[in-house]
DNA sequence: GTACTTTAGTTTACTTTGCAAACCATTTGC
DNA sequence: GCAAATGGTTTGCAAAGTAAACTAAAGTAC
């Protein structure tokens, strides 16, 4: 059998989940230090954003779902990297803000995504890579199109003691 | 702020995780009908291997850990997709082999697969495509280089009822 | 202004998957 | 022949998505 070529057959979906896990392990690994369980994505987006965050906005640009959502905010605001504040132009929502210490963690975040993402690309030229990230943005795209089921896939850090 | 620039910047695992999960809400639409779950992986590998397929080497392959193996074989088992059979070589372990009910599923989800990895591709070349898997199978083989922490990352369907 | 609908966020209960640790029955290595 | 490793199982836990029901506030229509 060719396993090699049976890898093409398999779904896309499969070595996508195989990635993120990978992925993150070795993120998770190099971050060990910061108590942030995953939630890297999000304290980036609250920092980059230069307009007032609400969790809805958040969750919306990180495809994440509003409950999850929650339990991301709660734990970051239980490690003060961020504070919900009452949003004065919408009072059901917050306005979520970092914090010094959210903003004293952020660089070595940066930093360890930034090389991370450098690495996994190793043997990949440039054109190579822009045309990797511009693959999956139509991936994503053309998903987006497709109707679908709603279903979760997520990772998950062992607890580290 | 530019957000599209800010695509780049963050985590690349936090796109293949959006992608893993949009993928198989597609799939798992298509394939509705089935009483497979998401499980479709396992069964097109124990079809497709020409040698005896045990769990062990099921879960090496897709990268699956080995109670998830047992939580699917069980399931594929009860839905008579599959059989465990002692394994005369090894009394330990267990030949996993597809039953005819499995082999009749098995058109459905091949087409289905192969239907839904054409269609996230729709609008990249056949060049890029290869490129695309290529750079796949390089990421994945540079993140196996690095140290991780284990860390769990899956998808699970909603129950349809 | 009153009533209906939508929206932001929360809570609860459930699901799937990975991991850890303990365990059994084998097989392998010395 | 005995210790160590291996295939598989079980149990218990963790994270994240979903659904459904809920509150409070906003928006809309009349």
């Amino acid at each position: 059998m060719s396993l090699k070529h049976f890898f093409d057959e398999l779904p896309l979906g499969r070595h996508l989940a195989v990635l993120t896990r990978l992925y993150y392990g070795a993120l998770n690994r190099r971050l060990s230090h910061l108590e942030i369980d995953r939630y890297y994505s999000v304290l980036m987006y609250i920092d980059r954003s230069n307009e007032p965050v609400t969790q809805q906005m958040i969750g919306d640009f990180l495809h994440m779902d509003k409950t999850s959502m929650v339990r991301v905010i709660d734990f970051l605001v239980e490690k003060s990297y961020v504070i919900r504040e009452q949003n004065p132009g919408d009072r059901r929502s917050y306005v979520i803000k970092i914090t010094q210490g959210g903003r004293d963690i952020l660089p070595d975040i940066d930093l360890a995504v930034a090389d991370l993402n450098d690495r996994v690309m190793v043997g990949l030229s440039e054109e190579e890579r822009a045309l990797f990230q511009r693959a999956l943005c139509q991936i994503s795209s053309n998903l987006k199109e497709l109707p679908a089921d709603p279903i979760n896939l997520e990772f998950q850090p062992n607890p580290k003691k």
